[in-house]
DNA sequence: TCAATGCTTCGGTTACGATCGAAGTATGAA
DNA sequence: TTCATACTTCGATCGTAACCGAAGCATTGA
């Protein structure tokens, strides 16, 4: 009772929805700024700055100030791997969030996570790549192959332009509506920003919601094709674990 | 954001101090009843109530009616891991639960653990009597040997009438002060009754701590001398994993 | 049938914390 | 210097949920 670690203190503060809405946010690794996950938690930025200083004095997260911003991030992956842990612990009880309404079809669909594809468009567009040999997947990681460096270059993607940056070029996302990965990183933030240019598609105001135009939408299809039988076992090996 | 499955939900359940307090309480697996439930949660049994049926509806508890009693267990052990992760991790930021005040050092060294002997003498206990061959470890699973049911048996606990019971003889508990294992089970619980019943130590009013008279502690220590060093890997066995 | 026990439901109080407007501090740009 | 941006702190409001007393229901035992 009054013996063992307060794992009320740690509940209480991902019991916030607000909080929790930043943590997610928070989970792929990346710093964001208090302003921006101020709108991550949907909160104004007052009020994240009180949740921000409550997270960091509860050692989930650290900041890092950069000139007039300040970068939070998870503390260290331990902090991810428990909120990991803890989704997929409700994932089994069924506690997922359904908006209700006529939205959330579409967020299934196709929805923006961070800056890159998700939702069954997303999780198709992985399975397509790993099918055609585009990427390989061992258990979690993702690593483009030469073939597909071929193959997004001449989809105008700049690949080796990409390569340059700090930020991982593939990394394996948790898409929690498919239950599946999505393709993360650099590369996935390059793909969505090419359909967005050619437009093939665009955000929905505010909303995460992607919208295909019917041109776009056959294209999209047609570049990744649905993976066919003998490529499920390369597919479940890249959401090996989840 | 408004992605993947609910965290917030369940740090919300667990983020109550009281209902921290009745899903510990549970975290050995006994199923426990309402009214015991209370007492563990620091709260009256209306309050409890309210608590148990959101954290049923939560999929955290399932409960069991057995007479005029409602039994609460955990739902099955994916709970149980999930609070010993969140434990796990609440202990390595620091957020142990100090009571500050008087009463802390005397928690430290001596108290009930739902109904067996805790602290620095419950670990003293178990080291001494895996030390003299009365309990063989096995990772965590203890056994009493042969030469321990004599020994029990000839300082006046009735082993043979405990094994009847449906309740496991041995069990071993994690003791987040020591951070080491000490003895529960009914055995455990057989011989704190005992030391009470021989006028060793009382509990100290509605406290967990428990207080030994001078000439109780003198008996429990000779009893119960400390494990000398070629026995620490016997018991470092027995708290291995923790 | 009656009393006792274990637990839940109801009603009302209370306290805590999430929230935001407004003001204050720090950094960078003009 | 002045203005703009990013963020924090202050102060006040408000809603929710934790809490308990009292009453109600269910089970057991006499």
């Amino acid at each position: 009772m009054k013996e063992g670690p307060d794992i009320a203190q740690i509940g209480a503060l991902i019991g916030d929805p607000a909080r929790a809405n930043m943590l997610t946010a928070l989970m792929d690794g990346r710093a964001l700024t208090a302003t921006e996950l101020a709108a991550a938690g949907g909160i104004t930025v007052q009020t994240a700055s009180t949740h921000l200083s409550k997270l960091e004095a509860g050692g989930l997260l650290t900041q890092r100030k950069q000139g007039r911003h300040r970068y939070f991030t998870l503390a260290d992956d331990s902090v991810g791997k428990l909120l990991e842990s803890i989704m997929g612990f409700a994932a089994t009880r069924g506690h997922l969030r359904h908006r209700p309404g006529p939205k959330e079809p579409a967020l299934r669909k196709a929805r923006i996570c961070y800056d890159h594809l998700a939702g069954d468009y997303g999780v198709r567009m992985l399975d397509s790549l790993i099918a055609a040999g585009a990427i390989s997947a061992v258990d979690e990681s993702l690593r483009l192959t030469e073939r597909g460096e071929t193959h997004l270059t001449s989809i105008g993607i700049d690949v080796t332009g990409l390569r340059s940056t700090r930020r991982p070029l593939c990394r394996s996302c948790l898409d929690w509506s498919e239950r599946r990965a999505h393709l993360a990183g650099s590369l996935g933030k390059a793909l969505l920003s090419s359909f967005f240019d050619k437009g093939w598609a665009r955000r929905i105001d505010d909303s995460r919601s992607i919208l295909f135009t019917s041109e776009g939408e056959r294209r999209f299809l047609a570049l990744f094709p649905l993976a066919t039988r003998q490529t499920d076992k390369a597919r479940d090996h890249a959401n090996a674990g989840m």
